[in-house]
DNA sequence: AACGCTATGTGGATGGCGTCCACATTCTGG
DNA sequence: CCAGAATGTGGACGCCATCCACATAGCGTT
């Protein structure tokens, strides 16, 4: 008996289903190390099964990252979706519009907080638009992290917190200033930042954007202030 | 003669100065790969010299990366220098105010788009805010990006664009927002999105923050808008 | 001027990685 | 029941970073 305990071994030739125990393994490489930590032989490795037993399932590495990237994107979407689930309730609509609003931000910050190696997992490689709709990467009620924040926008402009001509692209504005955040924070100049210095900083960027998305009251459009 | 054109040689033992010229070399394959471009082995190949070489001058690969990152963090100091030394000279103060803040973007958001792998070497890795000081990571006015903003937001306050018990730690909502907005663009989601596109959303992302940072004029920081 | 020390560059080996090709085993449909 | 497809294995290749032992060149001392 060959077999040493600790290491995971199967009685059949088969696995059962390999593609979902590679991802599963992969995104645990991914949790402590970020996508570059996904090694195939590794990966393989863990799940107890030769290395090109992997490309059954996957044409390459890339593929398995691809994977793995939209699972990480699925679970931001729940952190996000959890921050909105714990508001408090309120009768005020707009209380609530803007309660949404900043729970998308503090969950997707608290997300890429704490869970680093999978944030950037989900935001690792070939990447375009039309991946934020795929239903892999939502959350448990069906919405991409990108859709989730779409909504809350909306909500914003239904309770006039924000002017609809601004609304079409502002998505893309509102993700940058949060994603940014997050990159400095998790691997950017801004690592290891206390937690007492990023909460007011998460607070108060939250605070910013929803100032400058606001209609204009009167006249503050101008060059000069007032 | 053993001597093939095309590959650097050299006739001395001694190289010279390896230790700058492994830097230039790995400074070009981060310009078209990104820092994880950059091979100890490939860098040391195009130097004309054995892989060896290379740590007489660096402990490690991740040393070299760090200097090349440095030198890249200039390079963005250097174009946020260019858009601002290209502002059209104005009399009126504000106006000039406003408009080198606005070129601190603009300049940021240009070379990450027009020097992707630099701009990715330059936040690449081992990274606190320290090296944000660093003399290395300056421009030719010896300021560093981060201090470039700092100097733009100063010269916001100073002409009451800016509110000044809103300026600690303004860098950073700042900072995040257009390093967002860059990820985003270069190797995020909005990868290849057309300049029709994109510049627009620069012009707005700044306005956003510009509209942001503003002193409220008269009630609109409570949860109603006005 | 000669000597030795140190800085610098070379060569070879090791272990990790992704990927390819040939082969083995199992499952499934006709 | 058997052929072929699906799945897993083994070995090889070329890339990589890094370590050790060795070679060579330059520099300061005497």
């Amino acid at each position: 008996m060959p077999e040493r305990p600790g290491k995971p071994t199967r009685d059949t030739y088969r696995h059962g289903d390999l593609r979902q125990a590679l991802i599963e393994a992969g995104t645990e490489l991914a949790r402590t190390g970020g996508p570059e930590a996904i090694a195939l032989r590794e990966t393989t490795r863990r799940v107890g099964v030769a290395p090109n037993a992997a490309y059954r399932h996957f044409p390459n590495r890339d593929a398995l990252v691809q994977a793995i990237s939209l699972r990480a994107m699925a679970e931001l979407a729940h952190a996000m979706e959890e921050d909105i689930a714990a508001l408090p309730p309120t009768d005020d609509p707009v209380q609530g519009a803007r309660d949404r609003f900043r729970a998308v931000g503090t969950g997707y910050l608290r997300f890429a907080r704490t869970e680093p190696g999978l944030f950037r997992a989900a935001f690792y490689v070939p990447d375009d638009m039309t991946r934020a709709q795929d239903t892999v990467s939502a959350g448990h009620g069906g919405l991409t992290p990108f859709q989730l924040l779409g909504e809350a926008l909306d909500g914003l402009v239904d309770c006039a917190l924000m002017a609809p001509e601004r609304r079409p692209g502002a998505e893309f504005l509102v993700w940058s200033c949060v994603h940014g955040l997050a990159v400095l924070l998790i691997d950017g100049p801004l690592r290891g930042l206390p937690d007492e210095l990023t909460d007011p900083a998460v607070h108060d960027l939250i605070d910013l954007i929803d100032k400058g998305l606001r209609p204009d009251t009167s006249a503050a459009d101008a060059p000069t202030p007032a």
